[in-house]
DNA sequence: CGAATGATCGGCT
DNA sequence: GCCGATCATTCGA
């Protein structure tokens, strides 16, 4: 039976609950066509941003600045930023217009066209370094800074998440604090990370 | 304008 | 396991 391949919906990414849009995402595929290949990523780990009452999230406070006001963009929008000087992370915007949710990408599951995302991460064999960590997916699919603002749902958009049919029931998902927000005080430890349980390409967590 | 600080990674020990 | 890389962003002077 041929499996269908269809670009989620903007109402998909405009709800207010981003908890729930953050579980959703496991199992949905991220797709970037820049020309070069198209390649694709089996979502297996994301950490949820709610704005404007979360300490750890860019947006924390309605915070408004060059970097975080496309944030507040409508649901469906990209939101790249660097981190540590060094690593592209990228985020889904969440939410109505004026809403700074968002959703941090945290790994794949390598999917179509592996090939170009070796050759992206100078890698020569498909192991988890390959797409485990949001700086790396974002390497192996090509998504830098100069993508943040992009709409998903923009018919010619060359990022975009996909759809395909295959469910992932509410059991696998293990719900645990996200990574690196310690200075969030009481927020650090809300259970906002979600991973599909016992996944080979979930990035590691890191001892202190 | 200067300084501190990360939603990290990978090489080296 | 440890540690250095490396720089946009932010905030305060």
């Amino acid at each position: 039976m041929l499996r269908q391949k269809t670009r989620l919906s903007r109402s998909f990414f405009t709800r207010e609950d981003v908890l729930q849009v953050s579980r959703e995402l496991l199992g949905k595929y991220l797709v970037t066509d820049f020309g070069a290949g198209r390649t694709a990523g089996r979502i297996v780990e994301v950490e949820a941003y709610r704005a404007p009452d979360d300490k750890a999230s860019h947006a924390y406070g309605n915070r408004y600045t060059e970097r975080t006001k496309v944030m507040y963009a409508l649901g469906g929008h990209a939101y790249v930023y660097l981190c540590y000087g060094i690593h592209h992370l990228f985020n889904v915007v969440t939410g109505e217009q004026g809403m700074a949710h968002a959703v941090l990408i945290r790994a794949l599951e390598p999917a179509d066209n592996t090939a170009l995302m070796l050759r992206r991460r100078r890698m020569n064999k498909i192991e988890p370094r390959l797409t485990a960590g949001p700086g790396v997916l974002s390497q192996a699919l090509g998504i830098s800074r100069e993508y943040t603002g992009v709409d998903l749902l923009a018919p010619e958009s060359p990022i975009w998440i996909e759809n395909r049919e295959e469910p992932v029931a509410a059991a696998e998902i293990i719900a645990s604090p996200r990574i690196g927000v310690g200075y969030a005080e009481e927020c650090a430890a809300w259970e906002w990370r979600f991973h599909l349980r016992g996944n080979r390409w979930v990035s590691k967590q890191r001892v202190s």
